[in-house]
DNA sequence: ATAGGGTTAG
């Protein structure tokens, strides 16, 4: 196609004397460029591709020499092809009538094309019409059947015509081997292969490209191997199909035989070959070797110009590859493509634009990849404005209903926070994958709307890992961690295997109810399925250990982490924190700020947590001072909150409130109530009134700091304080913060709230609880005596 | 003669 549209050029070059021409075939050239023109007014390139045709096509009229006829009729084939990629019937009709106005549609290389451009619409009054033209069914028209066949995906269709043929030959078993693999069934091209008695290198290389296409490059190197055993010899398109192989397989040491073979077969200096080995030394890490085998091409392509220009690109050479895309004789999609996807990837939205409609004034057509690339680029910088802006493009060119660009949107939309336009995006996809579907569901995650994600998650025809990993994730992440370990089983019943993702979901849920049992049940499976404590999973493992109160397991899983991320080591030493291990996790910051890791503002909170419960005074400031002066950080409220609880646990309590006071900043709440529980510990009435005034001149909306005073008024007796403060609270609506306790009975997990009545709750558990209530007094006895 | 195999991005 790229040949014949060369020619159509050069027949534009030399097209001076037209006029005459022209009128001889106004009629049927007018009609021509009408049905074009009005069927994709929207793409000036076509329209430019067909004038230039059109053109060259008068030229023939006027000047019929053997070499006119030859360049005519490769455009004529161009144009046929073009058509029916392109999906331009009326364009291909209108050529076919202005073809046997010429004379040329009972030409047997232009009839073929005609014949195939039909087949392909399944236009088949006129396939048969054009069968009749051959004479009826002879070998040609049977290979053209099959090659239609399986460009359409039939691929039942396609075997049962080869198996009536009544004589094949090269060409109708390559036909058949290579739309095999093009419409993924490796193993019956595979076995037609087998049983071709015409293996010729052409065949051989449809094989090779098969494997490649399938992603089977391992395949796709043997059966190279084999070719060469078998003493046939590869040409330039076995060398590009061999050399994609490696590319995919990361298999350097086989490039470099292909090279030397290259060399043998002095095939150095073709064009293909040089374009495909510029990509090979590029993955090789080659990147000088690229440019020199570019630099020393004596012809190039677009192709060539578009390697050299991702040579650039992936060495994050930004501003020169932009060079070499400006300066470049030829772009096409690709060359667009390249450079728009790096500019979005780079979050350079406007520059991503910019080009895109540059692009679009050139009359390139965008890929989908163009779309996705610039979609996702606005999702990520949740720029709704140039997503609608892509959109509406995406629209123009009929390409919303595309499940990739689909998809795209709907992250876009959902990453807006525009749900229901993700859905109008998601209903508008023509043939759904697993991808769109996953995809939705996850916007519905992402806005909260749990419930209408669960709903179309429920509907997803064919779910895959991804699709449960991203519903758990969402349950986790809207709370519902309760639901999270029925669906974790529902997963395991339907057969899908669960990866390090899952786990670290359903960990997470397992640490949020500190479930124990099924936190256990959980690392049983990770073990059985052998998944290696990858850092997320890990870490959430050391979590969901600590939080369950089992710091030893907790502490063995951490020791056994290969890679660790300032996450885990957080999690390790606020796991120990909370675990009263203060010592321990003290220890164990002091080991981490002695390797690489930086400390992080959340493991200061941990460490100064640590410091309070361990009565650390000093060290917790001393702590709190390198926060700034070593590591940068800038203390926030919260670490403030642990600097006044260290010294309101230890007594100190005037000297939390002078901190308080010298605060650089408004203190939180909590900072006041945990001032207020040390006050309720050493009772000391007379700090703890000045600050339950400060409360109330804040208006502080925070219940904890009232129910603390009102605990402090109680134990020194003072009843009439404390019904002022219980009324206060109600007049201000604040409710005392509900507690909850939960427990574990056979796999189940039951919370019980203060309020929940005896019907709530099965009955024999109103007894267990009354022996647990008799062995803590029993303990207590003990304990006094 | 006509019909079969190709390289560049993500």
């Amino acid at each position: 196609m790229k040949r014949a549209k060369i020619t159509v050029l050069n027949r534009f070059s030399i097209s001076t004397n037209q006029n005459k021409a022209w009128q001889r075939s106004a009629t049927a050239t007018h009609q021509f460029l009408h049905c074009f023109s009005s069927t994709t007014s929207t793409v000036s390139n076509r329209i430019d591709n067909v004038k230039r045709a059109v053109r060259s096509l008068c030229v023939f009229s006027s000047a019929d020499s053997a070499k006119a006829l030859k360049c005519y009729k490769e455009n004529c084939v161009f144009l046929l092809r073009a058509c029916s990629s392109q999906g331009w019937i009326h364009g291909g009709r209108n050529l076919h009538g202005h073809l046997i106005k010429m004379g040329v549609s009972s030409d047997r290389s232009v009839a073929a094309k005609i014949l195939l451009m039909y087949l392909n619409f399944e236009k088949y009054v006129e396939v048969d019409v054009m069968i009749s033209a051959f004479g009826g069914f002879d070998l040609v028209v049977w290979n053209c059947m099959i090659s239609a066949s399986l460009e359409k995906g039939r691929v039942e269709k396609a075997c049962r015509l080869f198996d009536e043929m009544p004589e094949r030959n090269e060409f109708s078993w390559t036909a058949l081997v290579a739309g095999l693999m093009r419409c993924g069934r490796v193993d019956d091209a595979a076995e037609y292969f087998g049983r071709n008695p015409f293996r010729d290198v052409v065949s051989w290389t449809a094989m090779i490209h098969g494997y490649v296409q399938n992603g089977m490059y391992c395949l796709a190197l043997k059966v190279f191997c084999r070719m060469l055993n078998r003493g046939i010899l590869p040409n330039e398109v076995t060398f590009t199909c061999i050399v994609k192989g490696c590319v995919g397989l990361c298999d350097f040491g086989f490039g470099k035989s292909v090279v030397g073979l290259i060399l043998k077969c002095g095939l150095e200096n073709n064009l293909s070959v040089c374009n495909c080995l510029i990509t090979l030394h590029l993955r090789m890490g080659e990147t000088d070797l690229a440019k020199r085998i570019f630099d020393g091409m004596k012809e190039r392509d677009v192709v060539s110009w578009t390697s050299i220009l991702d040579v650039y690109v992936e060495m994050g050479k930004l501003i020169e590859a932009r060079r070499i895309f400006d300066d470049m004789p030829e772009r096409n999609e690709i060359s667009w493509s390249t450079m728009i996807a790096r500019y979005s990837q780079v979050g350079d939205a406007e520059e991503a634009l910019a080009l895109f409609k540059h692009m679009l004034h050139d009359g390139i057509r965008p890929t989908v990849s163009c779309f996705s690339s610039i979609l996702s680029a606005s999702a990520t910088l949740a720029a709704l404005e140039l997503g609608m802006c892509i959109h509406s493009n995406a629209i123009k060119f009929g390409l919303e209903t595309d499940v990739s660009v689909g998809s795209t949107l709907i992250d876009m939309y959902c990453k807006c926070g525009k749900t229901e336009d993700g859905r109008r995006a998601f209903d508008s996809i023509l043939v759904k994958n697993v991808v769109s579907w996953n995809s939705m569901v996850f916007g519905y995650n992402l806005n909260g709307l749990i419930d209408e994600a669960r709903e179309l998650f429920e509907k997803i025809p064919s779910r895959n890992t991804i699709s449960w990993n991203t519903m758990i994730a969402g349950l986790v992440q809207s709370e519902y961690c309760d639901k999270v370990v029925d669906i974790f089983n529902e997963m395991l019943l339907s057969g899908e295997i669960p990866n390090a993702s899952t786990f670290s979901s359903v960990l997470r849920a397992c640490a949020t109810i500190a479930s124990l049992e099924k936190g256990k049940n959980i690392h049983g499976k990770i073990i059985k399925l052998g998944i290696s404590y990858e850092v997320f999973m890990g870490t959430a493992l050391i979590d969901m250990y600590a939080k369950s109160g089992d710091i030893e397991s907790s502490r063995s899983v951490f020791d056994r982490m290969h890679e660790k991320n300032e996450i885990t080591w957080t999690a390790m030493i606020q796991g120990l924190a909370d675990n009263g291990l203060a010592m321990e996790s003290l220890i164990l910051f002091e080991e981490m700020q002695r390797s690489d890791v930086v400390p992080t503002e959340l493991m200061f909170l941990a460490v100064l947590f640590a410091c309070s419960h361990c009565g650390l005074v000093d060290k917790g400031f001393r702590q709190f001072e390198s926060m700034e002066k070593i590591y940068g950080i800038m203390p926030r409220g919260r670490h403030y909150t642990c600097m006044v609880d260290l010294l309101a646990r230890s007594g100190r309590l005037r000297e939390a409130e002078i901190f308080i006071e010298a605060m650089p900043f408004q203190p939180e709440a909590n900072a006041w109530a945990a001032l207020l529980s040390g006050c309720s510990t050493y009772k000391n009435e007379e700090i703890a009134e000045r600050i339950a005034k400060k409360l109330w001149e804040l208006g502080e909306e925070n219940s904890a700091g009232y129910v603390l005073l009102s605990n402090i008024y109680a134990s020194a007796g003072r009843w009439k304080d404390v019904a002022k403060i219980r009324k206060s609270l109600r007049d201000k609506g604040l409710k005392k913060m509900e507690g909850c306790s939960w427990i574990e009975v056979r796999n189940e997990v039951r919370s019980f709230h203060c309020e929940d009545g005896q019907q709530l709750l099965p009955s024999g558990m109103y007894g267990i609880l009354e022996v647990l209530m008799s062995q803590i007094a029993d303990v207590q006895c003990l304990q006094t005596s």
